[in-house]
RNA sequence: GCUCCAGUAGCUCAGGGGAUAGAGCAACGCAUUCCUAACGCGUAGGCCACAGGUUCGAAUCCUGUCUGGAGCACCA
């Protein structure tokens, strides 16, 4: 076991991979070990290992075996077989390893350097194909703040699939089709007009105003409706579903109508993807699917799992506490289930994805479990591999965001804000910045508010903490890696270039010990993320980088500094500053380029 | 009513069987002729919702209670 091992591996693993054909010596066969972080009142120990679990499963006593593995350890060291390794010492049932930071450090730094943008990539693709479903929007609607969520953590999790080997879809599966568009249609022609669609300057604001004034007169009439009999379904309701119902059976003047409802939302939606930096690879709206509902509704009705129920075609799943889903209305139109059931098919068939990701609020948890189980009972593979990541619904301080009722935060406000916010302390700093550093800032900072925390968690919106610029915040982060570029410039530091430069006899210093540590555990973190579908296990990372080189930047004068030290660390710098950039490139920002 | 998710510092959150529970914001104090202060250093702030249980060991696992969020047939 020598220290250039698989530079495939990183130097972290590599260790472990030490420990654990250590144990294999002491218990027979070798168990997979991981190195946690040792605590930090025991000085002078980088990483940990509890023993306890271990010793158990072999009927040992974990202090015997703690003591045991540190003698097996301690003779590598000593042999010189493994260098990397300094001390070792058991403390109960733990094992605490000190690195030799000054050999370890050298060798994680360059193999950073050597990596540049590749460092923490996944070396082995083929891994599968992953269509990510995500961002979709409603045409006809402003998006708000809550449609960040789906776009921004879909994006990182794509990034996450693709570092990891796996080949990825950015597939924005639009909400453009669906009995909405039909009530839609129906306020356009009763309150509305194409022609003045066409002239507004805000063609979506137009339209979701018919769409709110279409349940305004809903409502009405079901209060006039009340006095009478029980009513189920008011008249301006059954014209939009009739017209929905229309539109699915290819009615030309409905389609021309609604197909200019979504060019004019596209249109709108790209503005903000613009600004965001969020691209797909395809938008394959819910419309694109309309030629093979029949079809669907059809494979439905002759399976095994398929029932007519009160008219409708549904798929019962009481037996797996999954309640009853509708696959066809009936009046014979389909819903939202039959457009994700045909999705998924295309998906698996015709894109030849091994695994679909849906990125979608929690309040469609039963939903896609739901989507999965009938997938299941259809023998459609992808069900069963594809998972559904949800996050938590943003609220208002008064409540659920409601269209309706006016009561919403729109995307396009907030980015405006965010930008005036940038301007603002521009100002007071006196710093010039080009329209496209604001707009990495502000995109960083509302990205990371949903990045940079457990996604599940459901947040009440607040400015302040949307557009956070300070501490635990992308324009720290992006703060952190501008500097250390900045510094590498004036240093005249050039990658590569190191002849007759010292780079010897470094990295003991403490600040530069932790940030060692922490470049070795980047790529094991990238794999974490993924793993669990949390991007905010890497902001975590990342952050942690950029904090203690914040520490280190403000009490190491490096440039000037004529202690033999100066090419070590900027090297070092240049390794902190790759990675802090990959990682945030894995989450979506982009760092600019001045701050 | 049933199901799922969450409750950790004043606020927003990390940690999710192990060693003395950590950050950011807010507060207070310090620093600054030096690589740009969106910065750094320090102080203070905790019955980890509550009650039981499992364990050598629980903020972490189990059960129950309370509080908040989400969902439960022709919306998406």
């Amino acid at each position: 076991m020598a220290n250039n091992k698989s530079k495939i591996s990183g130097v972290l693993e590599d260790i472990e991979q030490m420990v654990q054909s250590s144990v294999g010596v002491l218990v027979g066969t070798e168990e997979v070990v991981v190195l946690g972080d040792s605590p930090d009142h025991i000085e002078g120990v980088d990483f940990g290992v509890n023993v306890v679990g271990l010793a158990k499963r072999f009927g040992l006593s974990p202090v015997d075996l703690a003591k045991d593995l540190v003698e097996v350890i301690g003779k590598k060291i000593e042999g010189d077989d493994f260098s990397w390794v300094s001390r070792v010492v058991s403390v109960g049932p733990f094992v605490n390893i000190e690195i030799n930071v000054d050999l370890v450090g050298r060798e994680v730094v360059g193999r950073i350097i050597e990596q540049g943008g590749d460092y923490g990539k996944e070396r082995e693709g083929g891994k599968g194909k992953v269509v990510v479903d995500m961002s979709s929007p409603n045409i006809a609607k402003r998006m708000n703040y809550g449609h960040l969520r789906s776009t921004v953590i879909g994006a990182a999790i794509a990034n996450l699939y693709e570092v990891g080997g796996y080949e990825v879809v950015r597939d924005n599966h639009i909400g453009d089709w669906g009995t909405q568009y039909g009530k839609l249609m129906v306020a356009i022609e009763k309150w509305g007009s194409m022609q003045k669609l066409k002239k507004a300057d805000d063609p979506i604001g137009y339209l979701q105003e018919l769409y709110v004034k279409f349940h305004d007169e809903v409502d009405k009439q079901a209060e006039v409706e009340k006095d009478g009999e029980v009513v189920v379904e008011t008249e301006l309701e059954r014209e939009g579903r009739e017209a929905f119902s229309k539109l699915e059976k290819g009615d030309k003047q409905v389609r021309e109508l609604w197909k200019m409802c979504v060019d004019l939302s596209m249109k709108e939606f790209e503005k903000i993807y613009q600004f965001l930096g969020v691209k797909f690879d395809v938008a394959l709206g819910e419309s694109f699917y309309k030629d093979k509902l029949e079809e669907t509704m059809e494979l439905v009705e002759k399976s095994d799992c398929g029932t007519i129920s009160e008219g409708a075609l549904v798929v019962d799943m009481d037996d797996v506490g999954l309640g009853v889903s509708i696959v066809r209305k009936s009046d014979g139109a389909s819903v939202y289930m039959t457009r994700d059931l045909a999705c998924a098919m295309y998906r698996a068939e015709e894109m030849k994805a091994d695994k679909a990701i849906y990125v979608v609020g929690e309040d469609q948890k039963l939903y896609f479990r739901q989507l999965f189980e009938i997938l299941k009972r259809l023998g459609v593979e992808i069900g069963s591999k594809s998972e559904h990541i949800y996050f938590g619904m943003v609220r208002l301080k008064e409540g659920k965001m409601s269209t309706r009722k006016g009561r919403t935060v729109l995307l396009k406000d907030v980015i405006e804000e965010g930008v005036n916010r940038v301007e603002k302390t521009l100002k007071e700093k006196g710093v010039r910045l080009d329209d496209e550093a604001v707009r990495q800032i502000v995109a960083g900072a509302l990205k990371w508010n949903d990045l940079g925390q457990d996604a599940r968690r459901s947040m009440v919106f607040d400015w302040d903490e949307a557009l956070n610029m300070q501490g635990y915040s992308a324009p720290y982060v992006q703060y952190a890696v501008v500097r250390a570029k900045s510094l590498l410039k004036k240093a005249g530091y050039e990658r590569g270039v190191l002849e007759g430069k010292r780079v010897k006899g470094v990295y003991g210093d403490e600040t530069e010990r932790d940030l060692v540590k922490m470049l070795m555990k980047y790529s094991r973190v990238l794999k974490e993320a993924m793993e669990h579908n949390d991007p905010s296990r890497l902001a975590v990372l990342i952050y942690s980088l950029a904090k203690h080189f914040s520490t280190f930047y403000n009490k190491t004068q490096i440039i000037g500094s004529d202690d033999g030290l100066i090419w070590a660390r900027l090297r070092l710098v240049d390794a902190v500053s790759q990675t802090i950039e990959n990682g945030l490139g894995v989450l979506g920002i982009e760092v600019p380029k001045k701050m």
